[in-house]
DNA sequence: ATTCGCTGTCGAAGCGCTTCGACAGACTAT
DNA sequence: ATAGTCTGTCGAAGCGCTTCGACAGCGAAT
């Protein structure tokens, strides 16, 4: 294993002088600079990680604390994750992966020990154990969806209560006046991760402002529930033609379960979908969707750390306005109606 | 920040013995640890992950590089890298995050400064540039997945050679005499990844014993491309009642096309997939399947890892055992064919 | 010619921990 | 009673780096 000192001494310099070359904290004679470069080059010089987080107290390591949980939202997760990893590097830091497991002891296990010098937190829930410390802690954090109270915090979210408007607007606009939304599943909401919450009621309020009516379903992936909850909603009001859906292992099953009914996508029936873009492409009929903008968020998370860490910008709330793609799977309500 | 030195006159004894308490490499009395432990407790003590790694040159950091790509198998990747964190976190280890986008430098990086201690690669290739620089350093390391020539190195994969073997089995058992096989998109195939074509050639030496028939398609996934891909394969073979799947977004435009067809599955029609549990429940038919192992794959490829740490076991070829589940696609061959 | 302020370099201290050798004291075996 | 063996604890060295203050050398300003 290659050291500073080495370095140092092959280019006929100090330790610290090599020190100041790789941090560029102090100006160095360009010839100096380039001896040392040349020695660093061909010693194949890494410095130690530990060292320099030792001395310099930074580890230039950002951690991720992703669910543990596999059931849900795997692809935008993944992408997010994706997406903070090649952000960090392009920023010169790497990336710790922490699992939602070990909860706030997590938390207080990386401020700590000074294993990473920021956090960026996942699948917060409303009241989330772990934000007591993140406010208490100097060190910088940013929050991947939005809990009850922000203060003294850094989120990032998609604006979910614009989403839910803008879907029931789409729908309006088309001559829609009955809509049913497909939820998540119970346990979504009983967990108060309040992202499903929000688009509701930017939805329902939304309808109100619009005259719609709206019915609201949870709803477990898979086709047997997803027949159950179909059978109910046109059972209780048959003439709905727009669907909301906002489960992404409830819109295949939908599609399948509308075709089997002879209800025609999107000629009898309209369908809205809140997924990633490739669920909505590779769907069997291309949905019109809103997409989580996965990358995006962990793009912005990490910009933001980034900031903070170089004695940059501040708390902030950053809600992404939804964009609406129209694909294939909504169109103007059926005239009887 | 709490330090041991602190700790140490908290407690009243001396650095080293609190950290023999710490790292119960030395005999310490029952007093003596308590008192400590207590003080720990007291103060909220958490070693500096730094120093730490600087006095021990062990980071206790397994990095897990994971590709780039975010196109195929996402939920099989999510699934290994939340499996190695969480068995890692099992064994007092983190994990850090890298993606392939850096290559074999990242793998440069990683030893040389002594960021972790292991590594466990994805999405390892035929000819991957990486393997020159594992074979070379000490530092552990595990490939999930099966490289050209695996001497020095330690991998686990499923054994998909038995995999293609053992659904071609299941078919031939149901009476099923002409089999087509729906690959994974070329891309994959000219890429080397080699489990497309270690599946393939189980698969087929297989059906020679067996006398069957073998006709093998790659197919982007999607609905168009399975459209074109299953006219052409009904039309060279028009008598194929056994499908087998190594695509998982062919599965359900495939169930979709054969609906539309008037095949029935599993009446006219058997399908056997390769693919994530997961996908095979949530399948519009209850797909007969081989699963992909992946949390076995990441917690094994973990505790090697830990075992090589501590300095036992070696180099290592681990292939599981495919298991076969049988559901609702999968019946005895109509008897006309 | 003297002073001042740069620029570029060096030496040394110290970050918080692990680990090695030393050793006091309590036992056991002779 | 003596030597030998443990057991439990301590002090000190050092891991490889960053960073602070010091300072030599130089040109610009007086």
């Amino acid at each position: 294993m290659v050291t500073l000192a080495e370095v140092a001494q092959h280019a006929g310099v100090s330790a610290s002088t090599v020190s100041y070359v790789l941090s560029g904290k102090r100006s160095i004679s360009t010839t100096t600079r380039q001896r040392v470069e040349q020695s660093i080059r061909e010693l194949g010089y890494h410095p130690n990680a530990g060292a320099r987080a030792l001395a310099s107290s930074r580890s230039n390591i950002i951690a991720l604390m992703i669910p543990l949980r596999t059931d849900m939202y795997v692809p935008v997760m993944m992408e997010i994750a994706i997406a903070v990893a090649t952000t960090a590097r392009l920023h010169g830091y790497d990336v710790l992966l922490l699992t939602g497991e070990e909860g706030p002891d997590a938390v207080r296990r990386v401020t700590g020990s000074g294993l990473a010098d920021a956090m960026i937190l996942m699948d917060v829930e409303l009241e989330d154990e772990r934000l007591p410390l993140l406010r208490q802690t100097d060190q910088p954090s940013v929050l991947i969806g939005l809990p009850a109270t922000t203060s003294g915090l850094t989120c990032v979210d998609l604006d979910f209560g614009a989403t839910g408007a803008l879907c029931v607007e789409h729908l309006a606009k088309l001559g829609h006046r009955d809509i049913a939304v497909i939820g998540e599943a119970p346990a979504v909401y009983e967990r108060h991760t309040g992202f499903a919450e929000r688009t509701l009621d930017g939805l329902r309020s939304r309808a109100r402002e619009l005259g719609l009516r709206v019915l609201h379903r949870p709803c477990e992936g898979g086709y047997d529930a997803m027949t159950v909850t179909l059978a109910r909603i046109f059972d209780e009001r048959p003439g709905t033609t727009g669907f909301v859906v906002q489960n992404e292992s409830a819109v295949e099953p939908l599609l399948a379960l509308l075709r089997q009914q002879g209800r025609a996508v999107p000629e009898d029936v309209s369908v809205v979908a809140i997924c990633p873009d490739q669920v909505a492409v590779q769907a069997s009929v291309r949905l019109t969707s809103v997409a989580i903008p996965a990358q995006e968020m962990g793009r912005y998370a990490v910009e933001h750390l980034v900031a903070k860490l170089d004695g940059r910008g501040g708390d902030d709330v950053v809600l992404i306005a939804p964009e609406l793609t129209v694909r294939a799977s909504t169109g103007p309500a059926p005239a009887g109606s």
